[in-house]
DNA sequence: ACTTCGACCTGTTGGC
DNA sequence: TGCCAACAGGTCGAAG
């Protein structure tokens, strides 16, 4: 489900849920996702206060005092604010149970998500410690995506999707972005120029932001932690249009695959 | 060191 | 209607 955008929107909708609350109980269902869920979880979060509710990529994290919940959703992964004991469904796997008799409950129909804990600093954390700029910080650039490009081979869209390049640039994201910066997805990433990665890195700032903006893309399953679904699918230019006009000369879009991922893009567009 | 590819899962969709 | 194959928002870790 989630790209960037989804991840910042559901821990949106849940943060005004968890800050400052007492974690009440954990209730693990079903504990093989990605990787196990720690036995010990309930023991580390049960009646301690939650400081905070960040994300970092597409983790949410879930601090305490002595430690943190990372939360990683997948491909299906959602979260949900629900009044603690409503009846679990299939799938429903943790419950977070807060003071307030409410619970943060995930739910991960192919289980590609995960549930961990850490006593150290998060950001050492090894799924998080060689992870690139957010890419709505300073700290992401045209600049360092042009140097670390030079010498590589590989397409420019698994470039950008690589998360040691820029975290949350996820399949929809990608396709966009290389849309509205005007270059062709299976360019060599080391060949393109400067003044090429500056449009480009302007395209995925700008997507990532609007469809943060407007709550995540709606696609299947996704509905934020109130329940209401993102309204970006309705902007989507090119991800999943293959075969229809390209809404900027009215060609036929492509579509074709790259590392096994749907890639759509326009001949004439994108060069 | 870089790049590609298999693996992990269930649910939905489209073709026959 | 049923069956089967292909596909879906991610990304780690192994193999090449």
């Amino acid at each position: 489900m989630p790209e960037l955008p989804e991840v910042e929107t559901s821990r949106r909708g849940i943060e005004p849920f968890l800050l400052d609350q007492q974690v009440r109980e954990v209730v693990v269902r079903f504990d093989h996702l990605r990787w196990p869920i720690p036995s010990d979880l309930n023991e580390q979060m049960q009646g301690h206060r939650v400081l905070a509710v960040d994300r970092r990529g597409k983790y949410l994290l879930i601090k305490l005092a002595h430690g943190c919940c990372i939360i990683h959703l997948g491909m299906s992964g959602n979260l949900r604010i629900i009044d603690a004991g409503l009846a679990p469904q299939k799938h429903d796997h943790v419950d977070i149970v807060l003071a307030s008799n409410k619970a943060l409950r995930l739910c991960d129909p192919r289980r590609f998500g995960a549930v961990l804990w850490t006593s150290h600093p998060v950001e050492a954390h090894k799924l998080l410690a060689n992870l690139g700029p957010e890419p709505m910080s300073e700290a992401f650039t045209a600049k360092d995506l042009f140097d670390k490009s030079r010498g590589k081979t590989q397409c420019v869209k698994t470039y950008i999707m690589d998360s040691k390049q820029v975290v949350g640039v996820g399949n929809i994201y990608a396709n966009e972005s290389l849309f509205m910066a005007g270059i062709k997805p299976t360019l060599a990433a080391g060949k393109i120029s400067l003044a090429r990665y500056k449009k480009l890195h302007t395209a995925i700032v700008e997507v990532l932001g609007s469809a943060i903006e407007q709550g995540g893309t709606t696609l299947k399953d996704f509905v934020n932690s109130d329940g209401k679904p993102g309204y970006f699918k309705q902007s989507l230019a090119v991800y999943g249009r293959g075969g229809e006009p390209c809404l900027s000369c009215g060609r036929d879009l492509q579509e074709l695959k790259i590392a096994q991922r749907a890639t759509v893009y326009c001949k004439s567009c994108q060069r």
